[in-house]
DNA sequence: TAGTCGAAGATTGTATACAATGAAATTCAA
DNA sequence: TTGAATTTCATTGTATACAATCTTCGACTA
């Protein structure tokens, strides 16, 4: 609840938090890479935000090499969109899309939850409860951010788990996006809080009854979808698009 | 049955082709790109080659910024390994990994085929049919690098027809490697042909029996797993480490 | 002779300079 | 005043130069 003081103003890049170096071994582009991915997946830099290469050089104290590195590896997450000659902004999924990374969460997902019931040992069942505790805290404190961050670490937790990295890798980068969906689409009411269901996932998976792991995953990933706004018309987007730059400074400080 | 010239050789760089432009309109990155991605794929440059800047510029006309770029995206496919400060070489998959990537291909690919029995129509049936007569020509005529392309091709195809993009490009990425893993594991026998299981998955489609679609599938997957030989002790890829650079001009021409 | 330390060479990592492209603003005409 | 064309500016794309790191070759010592 504190640092969110310009709600209705338009962020800008300022936003990104670079003297915080989320992870102190990181080197190059990865203080760069995390710090603007952790930016956009906590909702910070929303989507449609111009990423201009000078200006994030600045901020990060690198030149724009670097910086083109770390941009382009997030377009290869699809989490922010390189347009060629003009730049690069924070990703825009369309409608279509989050429907085709939900289908292929359910999918991957269902997987992972079959596979962790064979594998899950007490250690592991014990993260999993930690995390969610972790997850409810966040939630009853308000901090959203916070709750992002735990409840896609539930999933990937569970994903290691299982012992697949491919699946693993792949769903690292649909959290990302589910993220930005959420994002884009989310509807004005205050979100459900999920840790419950993560709670009965892992109940489900120390008794071994994988069919009822797995409906609850599905379940649990249909009532994410359900909550969003996903039939109506045009999306946001080309609102976003529309508006862009109206009181926004081209480039956050000229030294 | 032309161009391999020099088989026992220790393959070297210059066996990627450079001058004959994949896809006219690519620009920048996209043709050097696409250019090492093919010749990883159809087995010209096998796992453990050093793909040095410097060289891969002089080849394809550019500077080593553009070449970076393509390494770096390759890297992400997983399809080329980067080690901070040694180098890019073509990846050299585990076993582990290549299990790992079999298993995620079966739950991606059950998911297409049940959609693709949904959505498959008339055009769609008929362009699958036209990619596996071309396989097995290429079978008949002995040409395994259409081989690869034409098979890749039909599982790519079978995702777009099933609709979803979001896992046509996990699969794109997966059937990449899956082309690597082949080339590291592959057996001394001549591969069987494929294309006959892919045609009677074709027919399976067409008759709407999704449960026969997604077995035919299942055990098409699982028999090229089984060609390979991913029992065995220690990976090839130890060996090929050991021998690396021994007979290796370690630039290509020096003007 | 084998092993280790050190220096030279080669290769990658980063920064900067220049070129090319796109966006914006000003001018001119209707 | 509105519209279009041209000029101007900002931003991205690429090449090159320099710095940092690793590898390799050679000399020296035990």
């Amino acid at each position: 609840m504190a640092r969110r003081a310009a709600a209705s103003k338009t962020a800008t890049m300022m936003d990104i938090d670079a003297r915080r170096p989320d992870t102190p071994g990181a080197t190059g582009d990865e203080s760069i890479y995390r710090g603007i991915s952790a930016a956009i997946l906590e909702h910070r830099l929303p989507p449609g935000t111009r990423l201009a290469e000078d200006a994030l050089g600045e901020i990060f104290g690198v030149s724009r090499t670097v910086v083109r590195k770390a941009l382009f590896r997030l377009a290869h997450d699809k989490i922010v969109e390189i347009r060629p000659n003009r730049g690069a902004a924070v990703a825009s999924p369309t409608i279509g899309e989050a429907r085709d990374v939900f289908d292929t969460r359910r999918t991957l997902e269902r997987a992972v939850i079959e596979a962790a019931c064979e594998t899950a040992d007490r250690v592991a069942l014990e993260d999993l409860r930690r995390l969610t505790r972790a997850e409810e805290a966040a939630h009853a404190e308000g901090d959203r951010q916070s709750v992002i961050r735990h409840s896609g670490d539930f999933h990937l937790r569970l994903a290691e788990i299982a012992g697949n990295a491919v699946m693993g890798d792949f769903l690292r980068e649909l959290i990302s996006r589910t993220a930005l969906i959420i994002a884009l689409y989310e509807r004005a009411g205050p979100a459900a809080c999920a840790a419950h269901e993560h709670m009965a996932l892992i109940d489900a998976i120390e008794d071994g009854d994988t069919a009822a792991a797995v409906a609850l995953m599905d379940t649990h990933l249909n009532e994410i979808e359900a909550s969003l706004n996903l039939d109506g018309g045009e999306p946001p987007v080309d609102l976003r698009d529309v508006f862009a730059g109206v009181g926004l400074a081209t480039t956050p400080r000229r030294s």
